[in-house]
RNA sequence: GGCCCGUUCGUCUAAGGGCUAGGACACCACCCUUUCACGGUGGUGAUACGGGUUCGAAUCCCGUACGGGCUACCA
């Protein structure tokens, strides 16, 4: 019997949540669903010196865009909060004393500056407050008793770390890379209670680890270092018999290596989901969401970009993710994000929208431009006509606008160099013989035919042109399809219009 | 510098000792279409390097190179 399976992604509020984040969300959210187990969102909110006042909210904003809902939260609840860590401040102390008490930590009464030195001194050779360097500096283990009841009781700055063993090989598991072993000497001692009484990440991930009942935990390959600082807490704490599974996802890579919040503007494409709008600067740094990408679209290609189900599919919906997602085909090494197959994930998902889905987004869209949208029935059969030809949302726009306002420039350049008084002569007759006819685009395309063929004019010669009358440029649905929606009348307003600019 | 992780077409990846190393994006050509797309067909293009182990290595081992991460009282 294994116990429930509960998965939490902790997000620190320092800022906007960039793909490297989602898509842990997204493997977590997978595995949990696919084990009928629960998605905690814990906030590690342990450094007040980096809170950013509204990143909380939009990461549940995020969140909420992908579809990706927790099952506790601090939004949501649950039985194991509370969720923000800041908030359990309280509860971290005891665990740190209880080491220290083990004789596994200690309490370091060392000044900033005083750290500066030895980092930077030439009389050690790790330059890290380690077992080589421990006795050189202020902590209750170089100093008596005395001295550190003394210095405790003054109320002078302390910080708790942890006693780094030296000489021991922690080894552990990790689902996705096998057997990763680190050797103890060489890891520092990390600074597990910080003097404003927070914990460090360090502390709090094993002690809420524990307390919220974790089964597995997953996080980014830039974690794997600090693991057996972790390893060796569950160690002395809670047992390794309780400890999670672990997992440490490959990072997403910007085109030049390591992907950056701060770099969103030079890559040309978002590194954000939404956008984010720093409350400092009030720069705002774009997202896939404003860009025109669907949630669906950016799930999939993320889902993807280091995972895959061993066959050749690339559409996944969430659901058949849920399905087939398994931490053993997470890839090890790293992955490059490109935006042009994050584009065609887009457009393919567009394509396989439908028109009443799309509605509400091109609809909004349109009312943003200042363009009219015309009934909810015309729109989704324009949408339908166009949506292939659709890659990013926003496209939309290009690609209906001419259906609800008459061009106001056209490409004359496309149709001058064959145009005569013939064609001119063409068109003059077919307006005229559409004016009582139906609208529908066979029986347009019927007439159209006929009179070329009295015109004694192949009919293709003038379909450009009846496009670029319509529609101004050369783009768009097939050009009956267009003259359909438009109706009779506008569609001879338009052809009039244009007639004179030939 | 030290430690850890990684390395298959330009990019994302499949192939976990045995067939011409497969697919997708992008790119090119052709077909369809007298617009732009969609779609279809085909093409260019990869096992970082060097040693082993083996009848046989992209696959296992070692080394080198390269890339990335960590090395804070940040997460």
């Amino acid at each position: 019997m294994s116990k429930k399976v509960r998965v939490r992604f902790a997000p620190s509020p320092t800022g906007g949540l960039h793909l490297g984040g989602v898509r842990t969300v997204l493997y977590n959210y997978l595995f949990a669903k696919k084990n009928e187990g629960e998605f905690i969102v814990r906030i590690e909110d342990t450094d007040q010196s980096r809170y950013v006042s509204g990143a909380e909210a939009y990461i549940f904003d995020t969140l909420k865009w992908c579809g990706l809902t927790p099952d506790e939260s601090v939004q949501q609840g649950g039985n194991f909060g509370p969720y923000r860590q800041s908030e359990r401040k309280e509860m971290y102390r005891q665990y740190a004393e209880k080491l220290v008490a083990a004789g596994k930590a200690y309490y370091a009464f060392d000044t900033p500056e005083e750290l500066e030195q030895m980092r930077h001194s030439d009389s050690t050779t790790s330059h890290q407050y380690d077992h080589s360097t421990r006795m050189k500096m202020r902590n209750s283990l170089s100093l008596t008793d005395a001295e550190t009841k003394q210095l405790l009781a003054s109320g002078s700055g302390y910080v708790i770390r942890i006693k780094m063993p030296k000489g021991e090989t922690i080894a552990f598991t990790d689902m996705i890379r096998g057997e990763v072993k680190f050797d103890t000497s060489l890891v520092d001692d990390k600074v597990l209670l910080k003097a404003d009484g927070m914990p460090t990440y360090h502390l709090a991930v094993v002690v809420d680890d524990y307390l919220m009942k974790i089964s597995h935990a997953f996080r980014g390959e830039e974690w794997l270092s600090s693991a057996p600082v972790h390893i060796l807490l569950w160690e002395y704490l809670f047992g390794l018999k309780n400890m999670p599974q672990w997992a440490h996802f490959p990072l997403i890579l910007g085109p030049n290596g390591k992907l950056s919040k701060r770099d969103g503007a030079k890559y040309g494409f978002p590194v954000f989901s939404m956008n984010w709008t720093d409350p400092k600067t009030h720069e705002t740094t774009a997202g896939f969401k404003e860009k025109g990408f669907l949630p669906e679209a950016l799930i999939n290609y993320l889902a993807l970009l280091g995972w895959n189900d061993g066959t050749e599919q690339e559409i996944f919906s969430i659901d058949e993710l849920i399905e087939k997602f398994s931490i053993e085909r997470v890839h090890s090494a790293g992955a490059k994000f490109d935006f042009e197959k994050a584009k065609w994930f887009n457009h393919e998902w567009i394509k396989r929208s439908s028109a009443q889905k799309l509605l509400p987004q091109v609809k909004a869209m349109l009312i943003a431009e200042k363009i009219s949208h015309g009934t909810d029935a015309q729109l989704e059969k324009i949408i339908d006509l166009v949506k292939d030809r659709c890659t990013l949302l926003t496209d939309f726009v290009q690609q209906t606008t001419f259906f609800f306002k008459s061009p106001d420039t056209w490409d004359t350049e496309a149709v001058k160099a064959k145009w005569n008084d013939e064609k001119k002569n063409f068109f003059e007759s077919f307006a005229e013989k559409i004016k009582n006819s139906p609208a529908d685009a066979a029986t347009l395309e019927n007439i159209f035919k006929e009179t070329a063929a009295e015109k004694n004019i192949k009919p293709g010669e003038l379909q450009l042109p009846f496009r670029i009358m319509l529609v101004g440029g050369k783009f768009g649905p097939p050009v009956f399809h267009i003259a359909e929606q438009l109706g009779i009348e506008e569609t001879i307003l338009r052809i009039n219009t244009a007639i004179k600019l030939f």
